[in-house]
This record gives C-alpha cells, structure tokens and sequence, in this order.
DNA sequence: ATTACCTTTGACAATATTAGTCAACACATA
DNA sequence: TATGTGTTGACTAATATTGTCAAAGGTAAT
C-alpha cells in the first residue's frame, strides 16, 4: 500500500531534493517531514499540495489519497466504517448533483 | 436531513425522557445534551451508544449515521471529498474480503 | 406571581490533541 | 576530519475538544 508519505518521498528523491533542502523550501522542521514521509506524523493538506509544487507533480492525486488516509484512519477500527462510507457517499453525491 | 442529534432528539421524546432526565442518566450536563442533539456540539460514538440503550433502540443505524456525519464533516468544503471518499471505500472493501 | 418544571445560552476552566523546536545521534562518503 | 544524509526523542507552544456552571427565558399549573 502506497501511502502519501512515501509517494513524496519517492517523489523527493526523483526531484533530487534531500530532506533538508524539501524542508527548507517548504519552510518546515526537517523531523516534521522526516516524520511524515514516514508515515509518523499526519500531513496537512497544505503541505502535500506544497510539496507537489516544489515537485513539479500534479497534487490532485496526492490530494486525494491524502484524504482517504484521513478517513480511513478513523474509521479503520470501526465495525460499520463501510456501511458508514457509503452512507456519506450517497449524501456527497447527492449533494453534488443538486445545488452545490 | 435528519442529523444523529435530531433522530435521538425524537427518541428521546418518544421514550418520555426529558433533557435533564436523560442526561443524568448517561451522566453528562444537560447543556451538553441540550448542544448536541442541535449539533452545536459534536457527539461522541460512546454517547450515541448510551442513548440508544437508553431510549431501547437498537444503535447500529444510529452509529452509522454519527460515522458518516463525521466523515463528511471534514470532507463537505473538498473539491476531491466524493473521489476521496471512493478511494476509502475500495480500501476498506479490499481488507474486509481478505484479512481482516 | 410564585413554584416547578423545561431547554438554551454563554462564559469559563480543564484536558487532550496536535504542531513546532531543537539538539543529538548514526551512517556514509569525500 | 569534515560534510551531507536521515532519524529520534524530549520538550514547549498552540489549538481544539470537553466539561462545568450559573443564569436566562419559556410554559403550565396552582
């Protein structure tokens, strides 16, 4: 399973960056990223999208898996997390269907 | 829409408990209960439980429901909310057929 | 019009969670 | 040795969440 931490580390190292200098550019501690990357820490959105940039990728895709992570991560250890997803992707698409 | 809080608001009425009432017998403060179920507050799952046994309701829809509130919660101001949530979705399906 | 309930509100304190800072470590290589 | 790499853990700061409390306003019966 790949996860966002790893996709932008391996993104890091093809863009010739090493941890400092990402985190320098970004202007975070290099052990947030370090972290992160790892799996460690959470990321924000901001800083996937920022990392993107400086990485010269399309964050869309990052973006998204960074926000399944998130989901999942809370309703992993939950019995109905399924039925719960859908639940809420039914109100989603509802949603964007009609007004908004 | 009827939200986690509005649907145990009614039972509660049907149940013939008043707020006070029902929050002393989940051992919460009223103005707590009272904040909830107008979602000015967010439940919390064990909450929800106690409630339902309470009311003599079963609670799996009830707690499928907070789940999903809370998934979309932090996912409704998402341009990629619905893709994201599709993502989950697979994952969660993929570890429910095998493992675990 | 006061008593007895009910629900709501807001201000505040306590706690828990998350985010950021920093120094040091281990490893490799020039 | 000196420089660059990533990792770790302890600590503080900032933010978010929860809990407590007192008071207000409503309704109804007496």
């Amino acid at each position: 399973m790949s996860t966002v931490g790893l996709q932008l580390r391996e993104l890091r190292e093809k863009a010739g960056f090493s941890l400092r200098k990402a985190a320098v550019a970004i202007d975070i501690d290099v052990a947030i990223l370090s972290k992160m990357e790892r799996g460690e820490r959470k990321f924000s959105k901001e800083l996937v999208i920022k990392l993107a940039e400086l990485y010269k990728t399309n964050s869309d895709k990052l973006v998204i898996d960074y926000l399944s992570e998130k989901v999942l991560y809370e309703l992993e250890e939950e019995e109905f997390g399924l039925e719960a997803l859908k639940v809420a992707e039914k109100q989603l698409e509802y949603k964007r269907t009609n007004n908004k």
